[in-house]
DNA sequence: TTACTTAGTGCCGAGAACGAACTAAAGGGG
DNA sequence: CCCCTTTAGTTCGTTCTCGGCACTAAGTAA
C-alpha cells in the first residue's frame, strides 16, 4: 500500500509528462492540456527536465492564430540499457535506448554442456567495458523466473537455481526474467498496446501476457507457460510430463512432421529455406503447424483475452507461410466472434526480440519512476523491483 | 496516465490507512509505523475518518511499557452495497458491508423465458426500497461483459445487449460484470491473496483471475472463459461450437455419466444426495468429473499461475467427495513442483457468492478510493469505473 | 497600429506531510 | 512518594508541490 507525499506527487507528474514526450515531441501548452496539470506545474517539472539532460527544446510550432511554442523532445540515447538473452543456441547481448533502438549487439554461442556459472561469468566479462553508463542489465532464460530465481528451464536443462549471488557480481543493476514476459513487455513500451500476448515459439513454446498495460507474472513468475498445457498427445516432452502442447507445437514437431511426410530437410533453417523456395512438403508441413496454431490461438483468445498477438522465436521465420492456414484456422476455431479478426503479426525485432525485452525492463522502469534514478538509486543493492504500474500487492495485501 | 496533487496524496493515505484498519484494529502509532507516514499526519487524517463516522476508537491497549494507545477500528454497517446475481436458475439480490457480512439476502425465480428488460425490471423494484443508502449495485451476468455490455451468454441465451439504457434507469451507481470475475474479487478482497483463480463451475465453466491484486479482465472482458477452451471432444456446446471443456466438465456431463454408469438420479441436487449417502456409481461419476478437474486445474495453473483456486458454482457442494481424486490427478499432471500442492479450496459464500462478488465491486472501489466516496460523486453518471488499483492503461497508453 | 489569441513565466496562497518539541499516561525503582 | 523511562498522541512551524491569476511574449488579422 503506497503512501503519498509531495515526492510521489512529483514522480506521479514527471511520468505524466514523459509518457507523453515519449510518444511525439510536445509544447508545455500541450502537456498542460493533455495531463491537466496547471500550466505553471508543467513549466517547473519541463524546466527541471531540461536540466537533467532529458529532455531538450526544439522547433517552433506555427499555430494559425496565436503565439508560437516551443517543441519538447526526449533526448535520444539520453539514457539506455543492456538487455541479454540466455538461449538454448546462444547469448545476445545489446544496448537499448529509450526509442527501442538498438545502440550495439554481440552475440556469441557455447559449449553445449556450459552451466549458468560460466555462461554468466563470460556475459560479465562482455558488460565490463559497458559500465558505468547504462541503466541496468535485464537478461531473459527460455524458463520460469521469480525473484532472480530460476525455478526450471526445460529446454536448458537447468533448474532450482538461485542467481542472486552470480548477479551481485555484476557493476550494475541486474534482473533476470522469462523470455516470452520480457518480450511481451518491450512490445507494449514500445508500441502501446496495453493488452497483448507475445508467443514465444521455437523448440518450445511460452507466452507473455501484458494485461492493461502489467505483465502477468502469476504468483510463483510462472503463467503463461502454456507450452505445458496438456493436450491430447502422448509424445514425452522435455519437462518429462506426457502430452505437454509443445510437443504438438514446438518446431522439432514441424521438422518431425516433415520428414514424415517425405521431406528432406536436416533443420529448421533448411526448412525454412525449401518453404521460400516452395517446395510442396514444406509448405504443407507448415500449413499443418498453421492449422493447430490458429486453433490454440482460439484458446488462447479466450485464456487472455488479448487485443494483439506477437508471435517470436524461430516461428517468425515462419510466419508469410503460417499466416493464411493459422488465420484461417483462427476463423473457424474462435468463440468470440472479436477473436475472429484477432490481429496477429510477427516479432519486429527478429532474434534480438527477448534481449531487446530484457533491456525493456530497465527502460520501463525508468519512465515508471518518471526519470527518478539517481535520486533512488540502487534499493536493495539495485535489483529492479517492478515494472508494471502501481502497488504489486493489492486489494488484501 | 494519472496525475497528482495534494489531494491526490490524501487519497492514497486515506487508503493505506483503511487498507490496515480493514485488516485489524490498530492504534494511530501502529498506522505510523505501518504506513510510514508521520505521527502527525496519522493524526488528523484519522481525525477526518471519525469525524465521517467510518472510523471509530474502542478499547485501550495495555503494552508492558509506555503510554497505552487507542485502538481504532472501522465502524461495521458505516457503508455498504448491494450485490446481485442473475442466474441460469433465479436471481439473488443481497447487502454486504465491508467485512463480507451479509445483512440481508432476497432470492426469486423467474420464467424460463424471461428476457434482460423483463429481469432487470423486478430487479429494479426489488432495489427501490433500499435507496438512497448503499454505495451501490453491482451485479453478475454468466457471460462475457465488457462495459456494461453483455457480448454473449450462452447458458441465459443472451448475446450482444447494450445494458446501459437499462441501468440508467436505476437510482444509484450500477456496475454489470461476469459471475466468476466478481467472484473472485470479492475472495481477493475478503480474503487477502492477491493471485487466485476462482472457477466457477455448474452448468457452465468460467475463471476469474486475480493477479496482484487486480482483476484480469483482457481486451473486451473475455479473459477466463476456460469453458470454451477446445479440447479433444466432439460434443456440441451452448456456444454453437464442438469440443468445448465445458461439455466435458460441465455438471450436465456429470448426471449424463452417471446415467451412462446406470445411475437414477434425475438432477443433480439427487445426484449429491446419492452422493451424500455413499451411492456407488454417484461416487464414481463424481470421482470421474474430479480426475479430470485436476488435469485441467494443472492448465490452469500454468496459464495463470494462481497462488489458491477457489471452486464455487453448483460445484462446490459437491467438494467434499470430488476434493480426493482432484488432489491425486493435480499432483500428477502439475508441471512445476509448486502446483503439486496448489491449495484447492471450496467457495464460503455458497450460492450466494456471485451476488456477494457484485457487492464487492463497489465495497473494493470505495476503499481504493480512500473512502472519498461522496466528494467524488457520480462522475459519469455514478458509472462504476475501475475496480483494481492504479491505471488501468499502461506502458503504452 | 491595434485587437485578439495562444505560449509561457512569476508570484502567492492552499493543502498536505514532516519533524521537533511538547504533553499525556502508563510502569518501575529508589 | 517522586522521578525516570517509555510509548502515545498533539501542536506548531517548515517544506514541498500544485493551482490560479496576473503578466509578458510572440504571433496573425483587420
Amino acid at each position: 500500500m503506497r503512501k503519498g507525499d509531495t515526492q510521489e506527487i512529483r514522480r506521479l507528474n514527471r511520468r505524466a509528462i514523459l509518457g507523453y514526450l515519449r510518444k511525439s515531441p510536445l509544447t508545455r501548452a500541450d502537456l498542460s492540456r493533455l495531463t491537466g496539470l496547471a500550466k505553471s506545474a508543467v513549466s517547473r517539472l519541463v524546466e527541471e527536465l531540461l536540466q537533467e539532460g532529458l529532455v531538450a527544446e526544439g522547433a517552433s510550432t506555427s499555430p494559425p492564430l496565436g503565439r508560437p511554442g516551443t517543441l519538447l523532445h526526449l533526448r535520444p540515447r539520453a539514457r539506455f540499457a543492456l538487455g541479454a538473452e540466455l538461449g538454448v543456441e546462444g547469448t545476445v547481448l545489446l544496448a537499448l535506448d529509450w526509442r527501442g533502438e538498438v545502440l550495439w549487439a554481440k552475440e556469441w554461442r557455447h559449449p553445449r554442456e556450459a552451466g549458468p556459472k560460466e555462461r554468466l561469468e563470460r556475459l560479465l566479462a562482455e558488460v565490463w567495458p559497458h559500465v558505468p553508463g547504462p541503466l541496468g542489465l535485464g537478461f531473459t532464460l527460455p524458463g520460469v523466473v521469480v525473484e532472480d530465481r530460476l525455478l526450471l528451464a526445460p529446454n536448458l536443462g537447468w533448474r532450482g537455481l538461485d542467481l542472486k549471488p552470480l548477479l551481485q557480481e555484476f557493476p550494475l543493476p541486474v534482473a533476470a526474467e522469462n523470455d516470452a514476459k520480457a518480450s511481451a513487455l518491450s512490445e507494449v513500451f514500445f508500441h502501446g498496446e496495453a493488452n497483448l500476448a507475445y508467443l514465444v515459439l521455437s523448440t518450445g513454446l511460452g507466452v507473455g501476457v501484458v494485461a492493461e498495460g502489467r505483465l502477468l507474472r502469476g504468483a510463483g513468475g510462472a503463467a503463461g507457460e502454456v507450452g505445458h498445457w496438456l493436450g491430447q498427445g502422448e509424445k514425452t516432452c522435455s519437462c518429462g510430463r506426457r502430452g505437454c502442447l509443445e510437443t504438438e507445437l514446438g518446431l522439432g514437431n514441424l521438422l518431425a512432421h516433415h520428414q514424415a511426410l517425405g521431406g528432406q530437410a536436416e533443420d529448421l533453417e533448411a526448412l525454412l529455406q525449401q518453404a521460400k523456395e516452395g517446395e510442396a512438403k514444406a509448405l504443407e508441413a507448415v500449413r499443418h503447424l498453421g492449422e493447430a496454431l490458429g486453433r490454440f490461438l482460439a484458446n488462447l483468445a479466450v485464456a487472455y483475452d488479448p487485443a494483439l498477438v506477437v508471435v517470436g522465436g524461430k516461428a517468425a521465420e515462419f510466419f508469410p507461410y503460417l499466416e493464411g492456414p493459422l488465420r484461417q484456422s483462427l476463423r473457424a476455431h474462435a468463440f468470440l466472434e472479436a477473436h475472429q479478426d484477432l490481429p496477429v503479426r510477427p516479432s519486429v525485432y527478429g532474434h534480438l526480440a527477448p534481449a531487446v525485452g530484457g533491456a525493456s525492463l530497465f527502460l520501463a522502469r525508468f519512465f515508471e519512476l518518471g526519470g527518478l534514478w539517481a535520486e533512488r538509486p540502487r534499493r536493495n543493492g539495485g535489483r529492479y523491483e517492478e515494472v508494471a504500474f502501481g502497488d504489486r500487492r493489492g486489494l488484501g495485501a
